[in-house]
DNA sequence: TACATTTCTGTGACTTTGTCACATTTTTTG
DNA sequence: CAAAAAATGTGACAAAGTCACAGAAATGTA
């Protein structure tokens, strides 16, 4: 990638960029890296602190893991959105671990953690960028647990579903049970029964590896 | 409530008071109230932005309220702490609503939450502690999270008892089943089937509103 | 092509946690 | 002291997660 692009990235993401010296901006070029990430690897996972992630191309995933291993995602990252998170060093009030996949093959711009912890230790624009990056997503986060907490699983699986359908415009949906389980912090049979259950209802037709929404007034009768 | 006593107080609270011209301080004590709360009463209820709430005495808890009334408390708040999700129209990043109670009567400074948005307008340092203070909420959230998402009963119940005791110093923690319920986002018969539990393994004495802790050591291997 | 392997889905049995209904006990209040 | 309120105890049941394993579909490989 030319720094022409990479500037013009910097530009649209970063509101503070015009405020900085041109030899701040330099640094800020200089600790960028692009990268490319096969489908189910791992990008960061709550040790060191990977930096800032920009995804230019493909989906990441951000989830907790607990000791047994069991996943909860708490959002996905898609071209154009920005993983704060995984920045730790820039965070000093996060204490807790997230871990980042790449869900397709992706590809992403890596803003090192300390170079942008430096120049938010003098650029007041910068610390305010991050701190209020990380906080949006704490209403997303939020949103996941009352719906974990409070929703049953068929309103939580129709929420889910028509989201995908809204996302990607197909009426079918291209995700194994398993993969649908983990977005939804569930585990992969509940998800196969309670689609089975919908699938006898005539609201969707199950293939492998995908499902087709059949009757989406149904299925948003059961989000309410 | 001498002013003299409220400027000492926000002089320990808000690490910005000292760069506020004379004119912002008198706004800002001008925009705060002191009161009152009665054990039980709600305080916030994610509505309106009812402000900054510094707590003097008593305890507040914090928690998010679902459509069918089940009640997950976030955190509980102690005298010298500070509320700033009550503080809505500070952090437009906030999106989720919280509610407030008195645990206690409960004594409080309030501060305006839009007096606090206009100053945070000017000042940097006032929108950076806002943000930084709300976030560091969000790791305490996802202990809260993780507990009630990953971890067994009885081990969620040990580490609650533990931290009522160590908080109190008391061995003997004065809350009801119902009360305890609420603090872990479980439900009343849930803790009373498994205090009794504990309690014929020979770790707590059970009374009406009371649990001592007889074998702390057992609870503490609970809670590996 | 044929066979082995991997991935995905289906299913019954069981555990844990939460819900509901109601009984019993203890404390508070008029 | 009786009545009401608050706290606790308990059985039956429901929802969701876990475990174990079976079978189907896709993929890889000789």
């Amino acid at each position: 990638m030319q720094n022409r692009e990479l500037i013009e990235l910097f530009k649209e993401n970063f509101p503070f960029w015009e405020s900085l010296t041109e030899d701040e901006k330099e640094t800020f070029i200089n600790s960028s890296v692009h990268m490319e990430f096969q489908k189910g690897t791992n990008i960061h996972d709550g040790n060191e602190c990977t930096g800032i992630i920009l995804i230019r191309k493909g989906s990441l995933r951000l989830y907790i893991l607990s000791d047994e291993g069991k996943e909860i995602t708490l959002y996905r990252l898609f071209p154009g959105e920005m993983c704060m998170l995984s920045a730790s060093c820039v965070l000093n009030n996060i204490t807790f671990d997230v871990f980042v996949d790449a869900e397709e093959n992706s590809e992403c711009i890596i803003v090192g953690g300390c170079a942008y912890a430096a120049l938010s230790e003098r650029s007041n624009e910068a610390k305010i960028f991050a701190l209020e990056t990380a906080l949006s997503r704490f209403s997303d986060v939020m949103w996941v647990m009352q719906q974990i907490l409070f929703m049953s699983m068929d309103k939580r699986l129709a929420i889910f579903l028509l989201d995908e359908v809204s996302k990607s415009g197909d009426e079918t949906i291209h995700l194994t049970h398993e993969q649908i389980a983990k977005y939804m912090g569930s585990a992969r049979e509940v998800v196969t029964r309670m689609l089975k259950y919908f699938s006898g209802e005539g609201i969707v037709e199950l293939s492998r590896g995908g499902i087709k929404i059949i009757n989406k007034k149904r299925l948003r009768e059961l989000t309410i």
